[in-house]
DNA sequence: TTGTATGCGTTATCAT
DNA sequence: ATGATAACGCATACAA
């Protein structure tokens, strides 16, 4: 079938043992002999068999990556990074899409489990206990997620969402709601606890809490309704994608952004800059966090007695666009709706 | 380390084989057994180890992708398609992304080619000598390129660019210029290609090439002011991230969409409703594609002799949104441009 | 029906 | 510095 060791020993004249050193460790190995293999492994096409290999050494040289959606521009940024991230370190990725169920993520661990040496899991959506369980069963690195010890890239919501609200407070808003994502969301809980502190180191700021919606546009749309009746005059979307899905609704109802109302998003994935209005967002280095897990879980698998170091020192930046700005004179339009 | 076939037969009273055979032919041991094997197996939490099961069946239940960009919403689609029909059949995903770079492509795939059982090689840049080599080395299916005699998933333009030229043409437009994606691009030649098929259809119609940009926003953002001196009243975009530069860089320069000028885009990603102006696009089947090239692939990994088939039967969608509209009585705004 | 033995391709251990 | 050999965990041909 395919061309092995054994092959290229014969052909060179040595033993098969030799030929796995010297590509292995090369300097186990007379230069010349060396030499000599490496060229005839090369002329040949040889390339060692990671199946064989990882039976041995119980490496495999890959990870796994297992997110919510990854059609969703927020994962496929996290994708992106972990897959560059792992092919400089020389690791294969094994990709899973949970398709956003809760009782995949701990399906496509296991299934993956035995072919990775780690898995980087973003954004679980499943409860505490099963990641517990499964970080008993494989190296685990979680992103965008706490739960217990296990090793975790953690956004630092509240920097970003301090900005956010810096913005819209800077610009007169008084009355800001939040249109959050899902209630089991770990993001969702963690930007709201922001909100909730910047609140509170502000009296006069009205706070008001929209409840759940579904993380899509589709999630905007249904909010936009509550949002105009809330009489706030910004909003806070759970992420860019609810924002636009606001954005879309307010228009169609008549509501100009950010005349009548100030929109914010959350993660500033490309699109944000192209609707109209375009959208303030507060970025998030998505790319980096994907660069981070991977960073985290090598460690461990390089060296397994490092500690559980939690890796969140990554930088936001608020994005000031067209769909912020300040708060109208005479807020009549309210009373209208 | 972890639990193997051997510490089940142990338990379970039987022979390393028997474990075997429960799990795998289940019909070559007696009932009996095999349910003591299987409760025994589960209570232990026994997983068998694909490395060594591939080690010795010369299959690895997991098959590759590489894609140029993770992050471009048309591959991430693709991703997504490829992932939940390989799951389907139970085959993990080993994915990379090339970041663009055709060189990147032939590594990419000879890294990953001892570890699964073909690859799903995803609009490739590379020129046609390099992939025909790569298909001596590995398996492999195309999507959304052709080769020789390489199975692949061809996605059918002509179809597509078709709908959107009579809609262009029921709109009254005659002269309707084209923003090419990459020179090397395969999807570029055949789009232009069916775009000229159309134009010879119809000789009253005038069909502007205005050359190759980058496939991304940024490349419509320079299209935009060739499309204004073009006088074209309309303008079909490479994609829909080519056609978003050109609605941003058109309203900036004081055009608007459509009275001015429609644009059409292709692909049809999510974001395409929410633009201002909505885009105008045809949209592909990507996802499907993704699951068309996973069929294609297992049906060669799994039955060799399978003819190299190519799989076309996809079916696309104009869909009419509010960047395109009827040209207008006297287009005078060209001749001050 | 079940157990025994061999081999997949590689690395690691030991001997030379 | 190099070669012989065992072992990794499993599937399979063959024996019983």
């Amino acid at each position: 079938m395919s061309v092995t060791a054994r092959d290229v020993a014969r052909v060179a004249g040595v033993s098969i043992s030799t030929v796995s050193r010297a590509l292995a460790k090369p300097d186990e190995v007379a230069p010349a002999t060396r030499a000599r293999v490496l060229d005839t492994a090369r002329g040949m096409g040889y390339l060692p068999n990671p199946a064989a290999r990882g039976l041995i050494t119980g490496r495999t040289s890959t990870i796994g990556l297992i997110v919510p959606d990854l059609e969703n521009p927020f994962f496929a940024a996290v994708t992106k990074g972990v897959q560059s991230r792992a092919r400089a370190a020389g690791y294969c990725v094994i990709v899973a899409d949970s398709d956003e169920d809760p009782s995949q993520e701990e399906d496509l661990a296991r299934t993956m489990s035995k072919r990775v040496d780690g898995i980087v899991l973003c954004s679980p959506r499943a409860p505490d206990s099963v990641i517990a369980q499964l970080a008993l069963e494989c190296r685990l690195v979680l992103v965008n997620r706490a739960c217990g010890d296990i090793p975790a890239v953690a956004i630092n919501n509240l920097m970003g969402i301090s900005q956010a609200m810096g913005h819209l407070l800077a610009l007169g808003h008084r009355k800001i709601a939040y249109v959050g994502g899902p209630a089991t969301s770990w993001s969702n809980t963690a930007r709201l606890a922001s909100l909730q502190v910047v609140a509170a180191e502000h009296p006069n700021l009205d706070l008001v809490d929209l409840g759940s919606f579904q993380p899509y546009v589709s999630g905007g749309i249904a909010a936009a309704d509550l949002v105009i009746v809330s009489e706030a005059t910004a909003v806070v979307a759970y992420n860019d994608l609810v924002a636009f899905g606001l954005l879309d609704r307010l228009r169609h109802r008549g509501f100009r952004v950010p005349d009548d109302i100030s929109v914010v998003g959350i993660d500033n994935i490309p699109m944000s800059e192209l609707t109209f209005p375009s959208l303030t967002s507060v970025g998030i280095p998505l790319v980096n966090c994907g660069r981070a897990g991977v960073d985290l879980l090598l460690g461990f698998v390089r060296d397994p007695s490092t500690p559980p170091t939690h890796h969140h020192d990554l930088s936001f930046r608020l994005v000031v666009r067209e769909s912020t700005g300040p708060v109208r004179a005479s807020p009549a339009l309210h009373a209208t709706a």
